[in-house]
DNA sequence: AGGGCCATGTAACCTGTTACATGATTGA
DNA sequence: TCAATCATGTAACAGGTTACATGGCCCT
């Protein structure tokens, strides 16, 4: 629903390749979306058909050719349509794995569930490292992707970035404050379980 | 990928009607997964074939007749098999419309992103009323669906339904508060523009 | 010599959403 | 009388994942 608007949007900063869509995509993963390339390849070729996107074949001797995509102005007003339209309702269906575990979590065990939570605080310590040099890495892309440009009109974006980044983090370090209180709270049901069995 | 497990997980409770499996689920939403009505019928008719559940035919004259589906020993086995392998990775693939749509927020300007937040801060105020609520029904559902048993057993459960209710409502507390911290942003954003062109 | 990056996609499959079809009972 | 709840599903479609296929350059 999203994934072609997402994809004519980024369009809408310079032309680029599927392949190069792909990384902006993969980076932004931590951020807000996500899309695999072969998605992705697929979504142009129908953006093409509808004529929200066409395409210049830029030949390359030592690497393969390149196919550059750009926007259209039907895109861009197809675009700015979704992009004004917010929808009614913000939560999107949330479908976690882990937390459907925990759902059945008195067949998994306490002692095992403890083991389980802190492995997510690692993965959690260790994503918040990742973002931290992230951030960078997405705002100079987009810099390469449009060298002839000014710098002015990305720095309008960099509050919005900020944002979703600031997201990100407050999300992550909540997670981890939740996952140390719900180890406490099982750990102390264990000490509970021992005293009586004593 | 983890909705043939959630549905044999619920079965492990007590054996049910398709339709009874949906309200579980749609109770769920707010907490941890969604599924419609549909999927559940059609997985619960794939589980049947490969064995994992399988269903008595309960006549009523005054209601339409049930489908009572039970898990069986295979069933049950493939569930505990699931529960403790926990993947490698915890993190689940993000989509989130708004946050896609704020990406491209220089695009919609900061007073139109004003009024969003405050349209997403509202809409987490309702939920947070809802969870209150919600979490009661969710309880009283299973005791219903398991009237013949001890409620011992349920009770084990509570800690971790408990765990899942309050990530939900520290979820909830923490994008409120981010929205906040936008708004004010953008504020100051904008009383800085408004300063500079007079 | 082997893996990673650049660069293109296709095809099969799995999962999720929406719309349709049917029909009785119960409460506002 | 009209909507909601109980109760079953099917069919078409949309969206996402995984596997496959190709091939040269660059760095270790």
């Amino acid at each position: 629903m999203s994934l072609p608007y997402a994809v004519l949007g980024i369009l809408t900063y310079s032309p680029m390749t599927g392949y190069n869509l792909g990384k902006i995509f993969n980076k932004s993963v931590n951020y807000s979306w996500t899309a695999s390339l072969s998605q992705i390849y697929r979504e142009l070729g129908i953006l093409e058909k509808k004529g929200y996107v066409l395409s210049d074949i830029q030949q390359q001797d030592d690497k393969p050719n390149k196919k550059i995509y750009h926007i259209t102005n039907d895109g861009k007003r197809a675009f700015d349509e979704w992009l004004t339209d917010f929808p009614e309702f913000f939560s999107a269906p949330k479908r976690d794995e882990f937390t459907l575990r925990l759902f059945f979590g008195s067949k998994v065990g306490a002692v095992e569930l403890i083991k389980q939570f802190k492995r997510f605080i690692e993965e959690r310590q260790n994503f918040k490292q990742m973002m931290v040099e992230g951030k960078k890495t997405l705002t100079e892309m987009i810099k390469n992707a449009k060298k002839n440009e000014t710098e002015l009109s990305i720095q309008q974006d960099e509050i919005f970035w900020h944002f979703i980044v600031k997201r990100a983090l407050m999300t992550n370090q909540m997670l981890i404050q939740w996952a140390k209180e719900c180890i406490t709270e099982l750990e102390a049901m264990l000490s509970q379980e021992k005293q009586r069995s004593e």
